[in-house]
DNA sequence: GCACCGCGATACCCAGAAGGTATCAGACGA
DNA sequence: TCGTCTGATACCTTCTGGGTATCGCGGTGC
């Protein structure tokens, strides 16, 4: 069967009257006959009882007109979505984010976009930077947000934000009481920081400061980003954050400035072969979001 | 749009691959290329992208291969329906009866019918029988119970049941203490009866009785069948009605048999060029339930 | 009673589109 | 670099959907 079939028939059980019908479909009368007849052949049941003065639809071609409706309903739909997958209204994007924008980011991004695309399916992954860019190639996530340059081929990044580095002390440190610390003043303290493997960017980043200011940063403790803040708080070392983290209002912890340290960088990657629609809504709307 | 697109759409996003789909399609790979080609046309929408070692879905692709499994489920149970409505397992059925039947027969009938054929939509019609013949013509009703010969041409009849008179007393008439009445021991009584218009064929025949007795009965009230019992039972007259009312368990009243009186026949009534299968299949089943 | 009219069915033709075969173009892997 | 695998293209064939002319058959009106 197809929808023509379908079609014409409905319009001959509306009509009541071939010729009506054939007229409003703007064929001849005689390929309607043949088709309403193809369809019965085919179903193997008789549709409409001919009269001398039209048509009347029999128990089946009734049974049939009723449901047939909601054909017609369902491939509206279909071709619907598909026009709004294209316009980026339908779909679903995976995000990947690292754990240090869990606080200050990722959830104005959420909603910004939840809100002005309620229908886009929304998944959200934490995923250190280095498992965001082996996921976003295999296509387990399609967009991540990460620190530091990306040099993947196949990934375009655009800079989402740019801030600058601050220290983050415990409460009632020594160096608390300055409004502003030279790295160099670091050489002594301990470090926090997270495993290179995490964010190989980002370690290189703060090793490549100390060098600079002169010295080797004694690494006490190696903790993913997420807890890092926590080990500061509890007086395990320094660290070196981004200045964002001010947003969590963490207590026990002191920020910094940085004097001379560079602003780092929150980047947004995808497949630059990635031509989804919702992605692209998501890219515009992430951008100005975190603007 | 043709089914032939989306079935082709569905099994090229199933395999994603031209060649497979051409396969299990039983067709060759070039016009089902040239097929979804014209799909993507049609709808403006790019719905695979192509690349070397076969193909993936685009975003709106994935929202019309979602959605099209809807479309032909509602297809299949459109057919399902036409087949089940020629089966008579779907549709509706009508039904006039007289007041009389309204306890004694009707119920089991429906009760029956229901069970064996629940999609069936019944919708009953309380009429006189006068009345259910003029709907029967005009499709109001689909089918009839009345009492009396039906001899209209386009209606058919079949003998539901057969069952004798009875003469309905109020208790404790003096006619009451005998077990079997004569006919021409009610020429004396008076008579409650139901108007002739009602039905024509019953009033006749209670008439023809007491002619053929001596006697022209005198009818001090012409009631609608419902309440005929009542005005006996109130003591307003006697009645001749069909047996089965005694299944009513009625207080105030006595049936007696009633000697040399024919037995009346229930019809079921329909049209002649009735083809409905739910019909057919009610007339089967409620033969059956009144036997 | 007869002719006419209105309806769907049938016969036959044509054109367009669906499907087939052969082949191309490009990317990937050996 | 060549072979292979992919979908696309070119061109032909076949089938079928649609057109016109006409039929058959009731019902209707004179």
């Amino acid at each position: 069967m197809e929808l023509r079939h379908l079609r014409y028939f409905t319009v001959v059980a509306e009509e009541r009257h071939f010729g009506r019908a054939a007229k409003r479909l703007q064929i001849a009368q005689p390929p309607l006959s043949r088709q309403i007849h193809a369809l019965e052949a085919e179903l193997g049941l008789r549709l409409f009882d001919r009269t001398r003065r039209g048509v009347v639809l029999t128990a089946p071609g009734t049974a049939l007109l009723a449901r047939s409706q909601a054909v017609f309903e369902a491939l509206d739909q279909a071709i619907t979505a598909a026009h709004r997958a294209q316009a980026g209204e339908l779909g679903r994007v995976v995000i990947g984010y690292v754990a240090s924008l869990a606080y200050v980011g990722i959830a104005d991004v959420l909603r910004a976009f939840r809100a002005a695309q309620p229908e886009v399916e929304l998944v959200v992954r934490e995923l250190s930077p280095q498992e965001q860019l082996a996921s976003l190639k295999d296509g387990r996530i399609d967009v991540g947000f990460v620190r530091g340059p990306v040099t993947d081929a196949g990934l375009t990044t655009a800079v989402a934000r740019r801030e600058p580095l601050v220290v983050a002390l415990p409460n009632g440190h020594r160096l608390a009481r300055r409004a502003r610390i030279e790295v160099a003043q670091l050489a002594a303290e301990p470090f926090v920081i997270a495993p290179r493997a995490r964010g190989p960017a980002y370690f290189d980043l703060l090793m490549g400061l100390c060098r600079t200011a002169g010295f080797a940063p004694r690494i006490v403790q190696e903790a993913p980003q997420l807890d890092l803040v926590s080990l500061v708080a509890a007086g395990f070392g320094v660290a070196i954050v981004p200045e964002s983290l001010r947003k969590m209002g963490r207590p026990g912890l002191v920020l910094r400035p940085l004097v001379g340290a560079p602003h780092t960088e929150l980047l947004i990657v995808w497949r630059t072969s990635d031509s989804s629609p919702a992605l692209a809504r998501f890219l515009e709307l992430a951008r100005r979001a975190l603007k």
